[in-house]
DNA sequence: AACAGTATGTAATAATATAACGTTTTAAAG
DNA sequence: CTTTAAAACGTTATATTATTACATACTGTT
């Protein structure tokens, strides 16, 4: 395996189910990606369950929860992930990582009244997106 | 004239389990409520489910995404909720729905760059609670 | 009473996720 | 180069979460 720079270099697994999610334009499910990836030799769950854990751990890719479903990090420079916010269309189901510095400070700076420390968020907004508004 | 707000009556099976979810100190998961209503009668798992659906539409619940549970609302006038927020102490898992005006305002004001209109939003905050950051 | 909409009960099954095991590979230190 | 510990792997089985499908019953109008 090479190693490159200061990149952490992703298992032969973990590479297969980036790639695979990394060039979806929607967001995977877990037996999707496995049905996806049976031909490259992995061939049950748990292989694509840890590799996705891994992944989201890194922050190569994130967990949409309301669905189920894993997209890439858009963000390349993106290591751990603990400020993500996405746009779901209930029509079409189109899923966009929302990036806004605003947001992202306004919510990271955001203090708790019950004294709790916040070490990460997750923030999904659902709605219609410009296509399916005019149809 | 007055305007009554109109009270939806709930039905047998949404009200034992509304019941049951309200005196939670926790978020309850379907299967959880499921053994804890077998004896009133709710025998199988749609009948939960339904349940569950009617009341996260009408607003009486929330569910948490990240925990596939479900939590009373404490907004006792929210009748339908699209501005959901919690807390959720990775350490003892302890969950409560954070009400913020500025935050909700923020949020319920943010446009989207790329023009989606938002109908509805859910945030999860992850940390570490009072009790649990003196351990 | 007739109708539409909502809710119910039930069986079967689909979809999502983890436990538990032993083995192999990797990275780094001696 | 060998040792070693952590990480990743492969495999089987099973746990957990959620839905489909269909027949029946209740509720509130007209």
């Amino acid at each position: 395996m090479i190693k490159m720079n200061k990149e952490r270099s992703l298992s032969k697994n973990q590479q297969i189910i980036l790639d695979l999610i990394d060039k979806s334009s929607e967001p995977l499910k877990a037996y999707t990606i496995l049905f996806n990836v049976q031909k490259k030799g992995i061939k049950a769950p748990p292989q694509v369950y840890r590799a996705l854990d891994k992944l989201v751990e890194i922050g190569k890719i994130h967990k949409i929860e309301s669905k189920n479903a894993f997209v890439a990090c858009k963000n390349s420079n993106c290591e751990i992930s603990k400020a993500t916010a996405f746009s779901i269309c209930e029509s079409c189901e189109e899923v966009d990582e929302v990036s806004d510095t605003k947001l992202s400070k306004f919510l990271s700076k955001f203090n708790d009244k019950k004294g709790m420390t916040f070490k990460r968020f997750n923030l999904e907004f659902f709605g219609l997106c410009k296509r399916c508004k005019i149809k």
